[in-house]
RNA sequence: GCCAAAGUGGCGGAAUUGGUAGACGCGCUGGACUCAAAAUCCAGUCUGGCUUACCCCAGGUGUCGGUUCGAGUCCGACCUUUGGUACCA
């Protein structure tokens, strides 16, 4: 008789939701274990069976550690603002509240049938404004925190300020300098501005990528998703909102060295913020005086820089220009201005043009051409690069096309056939003050980097790659900024209490038709009287993108409940930071980016306690289509989850997807593997259950042959280990074996039945909730004690092993554990087959290991 | 191009520290049960050779070399796949 795991599985799942088996105890002393996943975006389409795969991990971490005494938080929540929404809304007009509530009750049923562990009295959605009015008040933190270098450290604005008014600029590294008297004179709007300058959230008129297709523009990170999509992103300068997580490069960088994560996804942060050390050096302009500044992180090839090439958007262009050149530059660069970053990247042959300009070369005292060309771009460095084109391929490229002088500076390759750019021994490197020759790359660095520093022509700089964060969306459907903007110039944001700022109403979903969002529609809601000074102002209607929300669902979860708090500090302290997060590798530098940052700005603040949230991450695999694919719609290899279930019970999809692999590998779907783990749970079920459906008669309390019990053992060794370090597909099969065993043996000791049943538990919690009962226990197992092993059982006390000749293996056999060398080697000498491989040569060594092999080297 | 991860039977994958390669599952083959089928159970299943024989011999973990008594595992070069990134000076 087959097992009925639908009625099985419906009445647990009932059962752990009456008796609120999962709820977690805030009060509790046992040690805590925060397990997360990453939270969904609760799409229309339903969960797919990527879904499942890292919510099973997570439950059977969860589970194990409830067993073993933890006191788990796992929670579940929405990550429920979006673009999907806001679309069908303009199509169909119905509010996306509506579709995203219906998404969600989708989602929520389907991650029950699979009957995970999830408190689900800790649910979020990020579009509920108990929510978001949080979000907006983790804004407002941002917005008044300013990044004190010398501290390295986020501060309040206030500080600041404080600081300005009682000694002025003198220790600010800033451009310009004032005292405390002219602050106090500035007006309240130039003190405003003055301060936008320094706030982590500011508003900025820089290019952007738009999008008209979506009617908003996307993040530097998002560009490529949504062109691989099909649609165009262009440049246009926009007034945005922008993050300055640029202030936190180098702590991103530096913290992520004590992060347990995949290799691969701190490589990608790294090289997202892309640190380089290098040198700015000073070019004055011949003729006028202007500097223009460089970076390199080649210094030490100073003399080779036959040319200067600055960003078409470069500040200084135009005084560098000469009147003759002057047509042929504007055409360049209002060309380069229509073009995205993107596309002058894809550009195969460099184009650019000459100023007319020259500028001295510092080292060698020679005036060397400027040219402005759209492969330096103005968001690197300075805008502006010394070419090396006998050291740089890029510069190379170019001087060869336009025929300007490359000289070499570094010997050891061959720069009339391609630029040199590995370390040498610099040549032709030196003037009246200074002498590069002969020295290393190393070495000369550190010599021209020291010189260049003495002349004031240089100093040593850090660049990254890292740009500030994109942060206004031009949607409906996301958080509004709370913020007004007052018709003196000035930006005010709201006061606590008028938080959470509502999304209005609108009668009608559509674009704004401008490159507002729809916001500006709703009339009514954008325009505001200031009570404190009477000023009229109007609402910011951009609103915020969906990483918004996800930047700190983490911190909610510990408290979701709280009116007075995003989080208490107290159960914040409590739980954080998250022991194990699971979730998809295409998140390595969006979402596990700016989550890190929105952290360690609270944590500069003192709201968390932590540095970091995430202390242990892994990705789970993506799960391709039987036909090795990715799975889609077009393609017709979909697996939708509720078939599966339905077929084979949330109990056999949880162990098949855990035993397909390993979690982070891709892997391919197989319909006949789920037959495979659901002949295992049939197998286990007959282990204990009759023909009348009752505990069958032969499970009793008995004498256990030795080998079974090693068997036993070594299972409740392997599957503990096994969950702890995420293999769960040796975990099964190590089950499989014992219950393979068990089955060939007929024999039924209780005192094996029971915790196989427990071992089993965080796998397929429904049937094993269903075997505990069955075996005559009366509440649920999900807090029984996890099975312990006697390392004494494990002790085998035979042990197979090899005799070889010459590293063959000529024969093998049984002995006793631990038998001594001498032992070991009589019997290998006995061995027929080995005597006649040894065929009287000479043995001229001897290699005997315990309990595993004999070999004899001949001659 | 650069960075990262990975290449093991017909398939998914084991082998955790250099010591019996192919655990476990799928598929396939044969058998038992059955009027028959399904389900279930049992046996076999890396390749080639020899053979009465699951005895033995040879080969075998992407390729080529190396270290070692012994390499899937360590080292070097290369090839392929996947993911990321792309004029970042």
């Amino acid at each position: 008789m087959k097992y009925n795991f639908s009625e099985i599985e419906s009445k647990w799942q009932k059962f752990w939701e009456e008796n609120r088996t999962f709820q977690t105890d805030n009060s509790s002393n046992k040690p805590k274990a925060y397990i997360l996943d990453m939270y969904p975006y609760p799409s229309g389409a339903g969960l797919h069976v990527g879904h499942p795969e890292g919510y099973t991990a997570t439950d059977i971490i969860c589970r194990y550690r409830r067993m073993k005494g933890y006191n788990v938080l796992h929670p579940m929540g929405w990550d429920a603002f979006g673009l999907p929404a806001e679309r069908y809304a303009m199509q169909t007009n119905i509010h996306p509240r509506i579709t995203t509530e219906q998404n969600i009750a989708t989602f929520r049923r389907q991650i029950k049938m699979l009957g995970m562990s999830y408190d689900w009295s800790r649910e979020i959605d990020t579009t509920d404004p108990a929510y978001y009015k949080w979000t907006q008040w983790i804004f407002l933190k941002i917005y008044d925190s300013w990044y004190d270098e010398r501290v390295r450290k986020g501060r309040h604005i206030r500080a600041l300020e404080e600081e300005l008014m009682r000694q002025g600029t003198k220790d600010l590294r800033f451009g310009e300098h004032f005292a405390a008297g002219d602050w106090k004179r500035k007006s309240k709007k130039e003190k405003h501005d003055f301060l936008a300058r320094f706030r982590l959230a500011y508003i900025a008129e820089i290019p952007v990528n738009w999008c008209e297709a979506l009617g908003t523009v996307l993040a530097n990170e998002e560009v490529a998703e949504w062109t691989d999509k099909g649609y165009t992103v262009e440049r246009r300068p926009m007034r945005q909102w922008i993050m300055r997580i640029t202030a936190y490069a180098e702590r991103l960088l530096e913290d992520a060295k004590e992060l347990d994560w995949p290799p691969s996804t701190t490589e990608q942060q790294r090289n997202w913020i892309g640190r380089s050390e290098g040198a700015e050096v000073i070019f004055p302009v011949k003729g006028i005086s202007q500097n223009i500044k460089v970076f390199t992180t080649r210094p030490d090839t100073i003399f080779g820089a036959t040319y200067m090439v600055l960003a078409p958007e470069h500040p200084l262009v135009e005084a560098v220009t000469t009147p003759a050149q002057k047509a042929a530059i504007d055409e360049y660069r209002s060309q380069a201005k229509l073009k995205s970053e993107l596309e002058r990247g894809s550009e195969a042959e460099k184009t650019g043009v000459f100023t007319g300009g020259y500028v001295i070369n510092p080292a060698t005292k020679k005036g060397i051409p400027v040219w402005i060309a759209d492969y330096v771009l103005m968001g690197y460095g300075t805008g502006a690069i010394m070419a090396v084109p006998g050291h740089d391929e890029r510069d190379f490229a170019f001087a060869r096309k336009f025929q300007l002088s490359i000289i070499e500076v570094v010997s050891g390759g061959d720069i009339s056939n391609a630029a040199y750019e590995e370390d040498g021994v610099a040549v032709n490197s030196a003037n009246d003050e200074v002498s590069l020759n002969d020295l290393s790359t190393g070495e000369a660095k550190t010599k021209i980097s020291l010189w260049l520093q003495q002349k004031k022509l240089g100093t040593p700089t850090v660049q990254y790659k890292l740009r500030d964060w994109l942060f206004s969306r031009q949607r409906y459907w996301g958080e509004p900024i709370p913020i007004v903007h007052l018709e003196d110039g000035t930006m005010k944001p709201l006061r606590e209490e008028e938080l959470p700022l509502l999304l209005p109403e609108l009668k009608k979903f559509q674009p704004s038709g401008t490159t507002e969002s729809p916001l500006a529609l709703a009339t009514e809601w954008v325009a505001v009287i200031d009570k404190e000074t009477g000023m009229k102002g109007r609402r910011e209607t951009n609103t915020m993108p969906q990483w918004a929300g996800s930047c700190w669902y983490y911190l909610r979860f510990i408290d979701p409940k709280n009116s007075k708090e995003f989080c208490s500090p107290e159960l914040e302290r409590r739980w954080m930071p998250i022991d194990w997060y699971i979730g998809g590798a295409e998140h390595a530098v969006l979402h596990l980016m700016y989550a890190r940052f929105w952290h360690k700005v609270l944590y500069d603040l003192g709201h968390v306690s932590t540095k970091e949230p995430f202390m242990k991450l892994r990705h789970q695999g993506m799960i391709l289509g039987e036909d090795s694919r990715k799975m889609s719609k077009s393609r017709g290899n979909v697996i939708n989850p509720d078939d599966v279930v339905k077929e084979y019970g949330a109990d056999a999809m949880r162990l098949f997807e855990m035993f397909m692999g390993p979690l982070e590998e891709m892997k391919p779907w197989s319909t006949r593997g789920v037959e495979g783990v659901y002949r295992f749970l049939n197998r286990v079920w007959r282990l204990y259950v009759n023909e009348e459906g009752i505990l069958d008669g032969a499970v009793k309390e008995a004498s256990v042959p030795s080998e079974l019990e090693r068997l036993f053992h070594a299972t409740a060794k392997k599957v503990g280990d096994d969950i702890e370090n995420l293999r769960f597909n040796t975990a099964i099969s190590q089950m499989m074996i014992l219950v393979n065993e068990l089955t060939k043996s007929e024999l039924r000791p209780r005192q094996i039945l029971e915790p196989l049943v427990l071992l089993l538990a965080p796998f397929a919690p429904h049937i094993a909730e269903e075997l505990w009962r069955i075996l005559g226990h009366t509440s649920t197992l999900a807090y029984e004690s996890w099975p312990s092993f006697d390392e004494s059982k494990l002790q085998q006390k035979r042990v197979e092993v090899v005799f070889q000749v010459n590293g063959k293996i000529r024969a093998k056999c049984d002995v006793a554990v631990d038998a001594d060398e001498a032992t070991l080697k009589s019997l290998a000498l006995a061995e027929a087959n080995v005597k006649l491989h040894l065929g009287g040569k000479q043995i001229v060594k001897e290699i005997v290991v315990k309990n595993k092999l004999v070999n004899f080297v001949v001659r």
